[in-house]
DNA sequence: ACATTAAGTGATT
DNA sequence: AATCACTTAATGT
């Protein structure tokens, strides 16, 4: 039998009913991502769902002049929101993808999103969850991005990268993050210096190691 | 020792 | 908060 069945059990079990995971298995394709590399660039049309069963992949927003907002991470157990309107839309995509780590995914063809929401409840109500969490998400990157409290968002890009990743050192650099955010790297160096003060981070040269946060 | 790149800082808008 | 101009520190060759 497939040897990611079990990974989808784990982590979608919650949600799928076995039929459906059966169903996954069946018509899915499996994919592994190796580290640092773009899953979906700025207009690709997608012509997949990913499900996500092993890794991370960083959700960011661009524009023509190549700038970019960080707006989420996809973790496993999830699934990305935006696929699910450029598939039923047969639009192009507004943001890129990329993975920070090796990744696995599984991709279910575009076909299927819509017969399923049909057949399966766990399904219906799983796209409808994805779509809640995300909304949600993208409502606190507005509320950070209105106010400009980059402080705020510095700090929830710390976390969410440490969480992510699973570590307590970052190897980042601060004109790295200053991109990320859409920010400078000066801005950036001066709050962080300042979280150091308070202790919740240590700085060196490519790295930031989280005491606190 | 030197060049390159990351990070720190003050002043200005 | 962003930008500029400049300094200082870390790292690779």
């Amino acid at each position: 039998m497939t040897s990611y069945k079990s990974k989808l059990r784990v982590h979608y079990g919650y949600a799928f009913e076995d039929a459906l995971i059966d169903e996954i298995c069946l018509v899915a394709k499996h994919k592994v991502i190796a580290a640092e590399q773009a899953v979906i660039n700025f207009e690709d049309t997608i012509q997949y769902m990913p499900l996500l069963l092993k890794g991370s992949i960083k959700v960011l927003r661009v524009d023509e002049q190549g700038n970019e907002v960080f707006l989420y991470y996809l973790e496993k157990g999830d699934t990305c929101a935006m696929s699910l309107t450029c598939c039923l839309g047969n639009k192009k995509s507004e943001i890129i993808a990329l993975s920070e780590e090796e990744s696995e995914l599984l991709l279910i063809p575009v076909k299927y999103l819509n017969e399923w929401l049909c057949v399966y409840t766990s399904w219906k109500n799983f796209i409808f969850n994805s779509y809640n969490a995300r909304l949600e998400e993208l409502l606190t990157v507005i509320d950070s991005l209105a106010f400009m409290n980059m402080d705020k968002r510095l700090l929830k890009y710390l976390q969410d990268k440490s969480m992510v990743l699973g570590t307590l050192e970052l190897e980042i650099t601060h004109q790295n993050i200053a991109q990320e955010l859409n920010s400078s790297r000066e801005v950036v160096s001066r709050l962080l210096k300042k979280m150091e003060s308070k202790n919740i981070i240590k700085l060196s040269r490519n790295k930031i190691t989280i005491l606190n946060l």
